[in-house]
DNA sequence: GCGTCCAGGTCTACC
DNA sequence: GGTAGACCTGGACGC
């Protein structure tokens, strides 16, 4: 698979914890990114991504698999590493910042996404008001109890039509969701329907105003799921400000002491409309340092 | 081992 | 438009 200038491998796996939940998984040891996609018909297939060191990715795929599913796959694995997004205007302008030079000299910016965006909200929606562990118990519920399975390997991502074929009770006692559940039923219910259509969101042409809204008609998704979705479609105009974050930009810019949004959004205005991805490689710079496995 | 408290985003009711 | 309280869970803490 073919990969475009700056591009890192190892900075767009970790760009933000997808990578460690299923149907993603790495091999530290390898440095191999894992994930079951779908193929057409349900049918699940594992792909191995190995970085050819710069001259693009190399990805195994199950024997047996047709050219039509190959190309299938090639395009879901161009999806989750971004390999089609332009971030030429985003480097630029990250060279013209000479705080920011390191951006495009690491192949930074690109964030690992789903396969599909009804992945990406759902597993979003289960981010929100809870710890990272809740988080990796409710995904690693949802794909063992309602995925399809591949030996040795886990489960697929389940489909909207799986999760809304279930009850508000077993999303909330089976799957550990909690008060999300009636959120993840309608909104599954929702897509199975087709009353929402999030896949045509990728290629929307809309303003990131429009889609930011009818994100936020989604129940559960506030400004902070609204705007990480939004990043996650390629608009990054929205900050998406949790506690995280927060905490992280007052360590880095104000010695500790309590910053308000406002203020955080004040200081990324400079950026426009690269100002949500300036803001959160900023706030993780130094994960590469000491946080990650390679 | 048990009970209590708190953190985490979003929604709803209320002012 | 702003704010308080509820939602649910896991983890920290004290006993």
């Amino acid at each position: 698979v073919a990969t475009p200038a700056r591009f890192s491998f190892r900075r767009t796996i970790y760009s933000h914890g997808w990578y460690a939940l299923p149907p993603f998984t790495v091999d530290h040891q390898t440095r191999t990114l894992r994930r079951i996609f779908e193929l057409p018909g349900g049918r699940p297939a594992v792909v191995e991504m190995h970085d050819r060191n710069g001259s693009g990715i190399t990805a195994s795929c199950p024997s047996g698999a047709t050219a039509a599913e190959r190309n299938v796959l090639i395009r879901g694995i161009r999806a989750c590493l971004r390999l089609d997004e332009e971030f030429s205007e985003f480097h630029a302008a990250a060279l013209s910042h000479h705080e920011y030079r390191w951006i495009p000299r690491t192949g930074s910016g690109r964030l690992l996404r789903s396969a599909t965006v009804f992945e990406d909200v759902v597993k979003m929606l289960c981010t929100t008001n809870c710890s990272w562990s809740l988080t990796e118990v409710m995904i690693g519920n949802l794909c063992t109890k309602l995925g399809v399975p591949v030996d040795g390997y886990g489960c697929t991502f389940p489909t909207a039509e799986a999760i809304a074929a279930t009850s508000e009770k077993f999303l909330r006692k089976e799957i550990r969701a909690g008060y999300r559940a009636p959120y993840l039923l309608a909104f599954a219910r929702a897509v199975a329907g087709g009353s929402v259509r999030p896949e045509s969101w990728r290629s929307a042409t809309v303003p990131t105003a429009e889609l930011y809204d009818e994100l936020r008609s989604i129940k559960g998704v506030g400004p902070y799921a609204a705007g990480n979705v939004l990043k996650l479609l390629g608009h990054y105009d929205y900050l998406a400000i949790d506690s995280w974050c927060r905490k992280r930009f007052s360590e880095i810019h104000r010695n500790g002491r309590k910053v308000s949004d406002r203020a955080i959004e004040k200081w990324y205005e400079p950026f426009g409309r690269w100002r949500g991805l300036f803001f959160w490689l900023d706030l993780t710079r130094d994960w590469y340092k000491r946080k990650i496995p390679f």
